[in-house]
RNA sequence: GGAGGGGUGGCCGAGUGGUUAAUGGCAGCAGACUGUAAAUCUGCCGACGAGAGUCUACGUAGGUUCAAAUCCUGCCCCCUCCA
């Protein structure tokens, strides 16, 4: 079976071209994971996110957890087995809910106590049971458990919290059963204290991990002080390991966090906004809601060779997501998701051919334009 | 012909003397969405005005009252039952 491991294949500036070879297959980085939360892709099948170029998905212990159970998961074969996806798998280790669920759960020292958002049952979580839960659901990727840092926070509340986080780093990396071709990553926080994330970088790398994750990010701190906590944290994450960024992003986002030397994303950007009527373009983001659209013969965006854009118009889609019918939320999923895989191709290869730069700048000065009229 | 019920903003529908430009819902017009409690949420939604504000509004014509969608009278229309 294959080793787990990150092959460089090209740099351009800080950014990288690479592979990272898992159990399920190969990702070419950097790569964007579309988010499959509960098993699935929603409004997708997994054939179709596989042909928008999505190399691995990413799925939620937390919410596995509660159903089907990750016991059942693994009886049923694995997530792979279960939802018929193949490829690699991510999985979040339940850290996002420590924040989001903020006001269903307790937290110590342990872990965490969750109130069931579904059924209100309790449910807990520690290092050790996340662990154990990614295991069952096979993932290829397993995240260490943390708790995603809240923004605003204090600098001795971002301190605390990511001082937590690495304990149970620590204690992720001990219950962590390392199989060949699975990998175990930990994950930086500390806000946007610079100081912390350069503590917590360094306390992962004693650790030591397969990949390492920044997370906390693109919670309401905006893009400058993104770019400026990626400027302070990736110097010091190793060269040879994969470095994924949770939970990010708009294109923009993507684009000046892999000059800044990111390999792996995930958002729900764009399957939640394609379930909203919103569209990602090369020409910025178009509201397929708008009655501009009523009439308009033309296809989302003129060249795209997905289905939305290939076989319907502007106005169709408009019906469909007025009348909020199930197809408008396929179509926009699968273009919004066919778009961000293309743009990680257009950053790969800009990188391969060491232009990254002119890429980048390239791909922010289409979407500047704003869509068609 | 008789008896009863009802006519409210694009639609449905609250409201039975002042706090009502008039609850809600839908439709409409926009906005938000970043390791998914999301096919969700938020704002606007009579006219004119940037705004303060002004005007016109609860079938219709009058009346009572300091004050009427709300009370009284006539008329028009709709529904149910009886003949």
């Amino acid at each position: 079976m294959t080793d787990f491991r990150f092959e460089l294949r090209a740099t351009d500036g800080a950014a990288r071209l690479g592979l990272l070879h898992t159990a399920h297959g190969g990702i070419e980085t950097p790569a964007f994971m579309p988010v499959g939360t509960a098993g699935t892709v929603k409004a997708m099948m997994p054939e179709s996110v596989a042909a928008t170029g999505a190399q691995i998905l990413l799925g939620n212990t937390y919410h596995l957890m509660l159903r089907p159970g990750a016991e059942r998961v693994r009886d049923l074969g694995g997530l792979h087995v279960m939802m018929n996806w193949p490829g690699p798998i991510l999985t979040d280790s339940g850290g996002f809910q420590v924040m989001s669920l903020a006001k269903l759960r307790t937290l110590n020292e342990d872990g965490v106590t969750f109130q069931s958002h579904i059924d209100g049952s309790r449910h807990v979580l520690t290092p050790e049971r996340s662990m154990a839960i990614q295991h069952c659901l096979d993932a290829d990727i397993t995240m260490a458990f943390d708790e995603c840092t809240p923004f605003p926070a204090t600098p001795a509340q971002a301190a605390d919290s990511m001082r937590l986080s690495m304990r149970w780093a620590v204690r992720s990396r001990e219950a962590f059963v390392a199989r060949p071709g699975y990998g175990l990553f930990g994950i930086v926080q500390g806000g946007v204290h610079l100081d912390l994330r350069a503590e917590s970088a360094e306390a992962l790398q004693a650790i030591g991990f397969d990949g390492y994750a920044v997370g906390g990010l693109a919670v309401g701190e905006g893009q400058e002080a993104m770019f400026a906590t990626l400027d302070g944290t990736v110097p010091h994450l190793p060269q040879d390991k994969p470095r994924y960024l949770m939970g990010v992003g708009r294109p923009a986002d993507l684009v000046g966090a892999v000059l800044r030397g990111i390999d792996m994303f995930d958002c729900v950007m764009p399957t939640r906004s394609g379930r909203t009527a919103q569209a990602f373009t090369r020409r910025g983001t178009v509201n397929l809601r708008n009655a501009r659209h009523q009439e308009d013969r033309r296809p989302l965006e003129e060249g795209c060779s997905c289905p939305a854009c290939r076989n319907y118009s502007r106005a169709y889609l408009h019906h469909l997501t007025r009348c909020q019918e199930i197809l408008g939320a396929m179509l926009l999923t699968w273009h919004n998701l066919h778009f961000y895989q293309d743009i990680m191709r257009r950053l790969r290869l800009g990188i391969l051919a060491g232009k990254l730069g002119q890429v980048a700048e390239g791909i922010l000065a289409e979407e500047a334009l704003g869509d068609i009229q």
